[in-house]
DNA sequence: CGCCTAGCATAACGATCGTTATGCTGAAAC
DNA sequence: GTTTCAGCATAACGATCGTTATGCTAGGCG
């Protein structure tokens, strides 16, 4: 009955394209044939694979998600200093932005600012945020900071500063010279070990 | 000859009524009509004051940063304390959000990620990036600090951070509770305070 | 008064959007 | 070898996009 299609590379080749175009153009931006287009595949099957053009967004979100939280999970793995495994979520994204070519932002960023709120993609959104602040709130508390969420909220300042710099210097490189997210980590491992200085004596 | 002409309600019509959908909606999903239909105008005027949609978009943005500007010149005229006035930039964005009803987060990132590279509007992101970068190095060399340029790049990240937080709070409420700019503010004064407590001693 | 020009609405334009109906092709099942 | 069915391309659909051609209406000047 249903047995293992030999769709594999139709749907890949679908997904693929779908990630540089909306990426790199916006998904508002990008229509569903020049999707198709790059991909090699004809309307018909995109339709029969997603459900929509909507669907198939969704999916885009969904694999983004998954291969992000990933790369945090193994540079997290490599982590063994508290502190180092709460900057890690700033080595994650320096990983995965050399892992998929990334120029642009950051991809939730963006679908947070185009994307109705009833989309099928929000989700996928929402697991981002979530995913960040549960676990830098994990990861503060690891630490044995006096205030986890404030650490956690703190870092996540920094954290979206960064990508949104990035997003930014896209348009005007201005003063803007290395890596928003290099520089972002910088700074929040000064402030970061400010704030232990200023609890840890008194403990 | 060109005598001052009477069109001044249409065009402001046309004009409040972009400001709000495109901010609302975003730009790329705010189709003409919608703006026609809330300004109550007709097609044919908007393309008698404005370069078509894109026209209307660039001066759309050109109205936001003049206004944001103005906005931040009036809090800076408040302030005489030097960190005071580097702060000033989180202040003048809780002022600017509270005389424009604003929801959503920073209406120049937005734009930053859903217009095309030479699109005419591009020019007042530019702006945006450049007034920030600018005017919080000279606050930071007024403030006698040992590296301007870092501390400007610092209360940028934390400046762009509470402006993506926004646009992240509206999809996912998430733990998230108050106003992500009061929060940024006053992590930014501990890590400010810190670096000049760094710098002073050895003065 | 009659003309003329500016400013606006009505209506329609071609292009493109996302989507689907129809038909071909090729391999598994008997 | 014939049947069958899943997977895919061709072609076209209605809707909406941004834009413009046409016509009406009010006010300045002869």
């Amino acid at each position: 009955m249903t047995r293992a299609p030999a769709s594999r590379p139709a749907r890949q080749r679908l997904l693929d394209a779908a990630g540089e175009l909306f990426y790199e153009s916006g998904i508002a931006a990008t229509g569903v044939d020049a999707v198709l287009a790059r991909a090699q595949v004809s309307p018909a099957t995109l339709y029969a694979h997603f459900a929509g053009k909507d669907g198939l967004v969704a999916a885009y979100l969904e694999h983004r998600f998954r291969h992000w939280r990933q790369s945090w999970d193994e540079v997290l793995a490599e982590r063994t200093d508290p502190v180092d495994r709460l900057l890690s979520v700033f080595d994650a994204v320096v990983r995965y932005r050399e892992a998929e070519g990334n120029r642009r932002g950051c991809a939730f960023l963006a679908a947070a600012t185009e994307l109705p709120p009833d989309h099928p993609g929000q989700q996928w959104l929402a697991a981002d945020s979530r995913l960040l602040a549960e676990r830098l709130s994990e990861l503060a508390e690891e630490a044995g900071v006096v205030d986890p969420t404030e650490v956690a909220d703190g870092l996540l300042a920094f954290y979206d500063g960064a990508l949104a710099r990035m997003a930014r210097q896209a348009v005007a490189p201005g003063l803007d010279t290395g890596n928003p997210v290099e520089r972002a980590r910088q700074v929040a491992a000064e402030w970061l070990t400010g704030r232990m200085l200023q609890a840890s004596p008194t403990g």
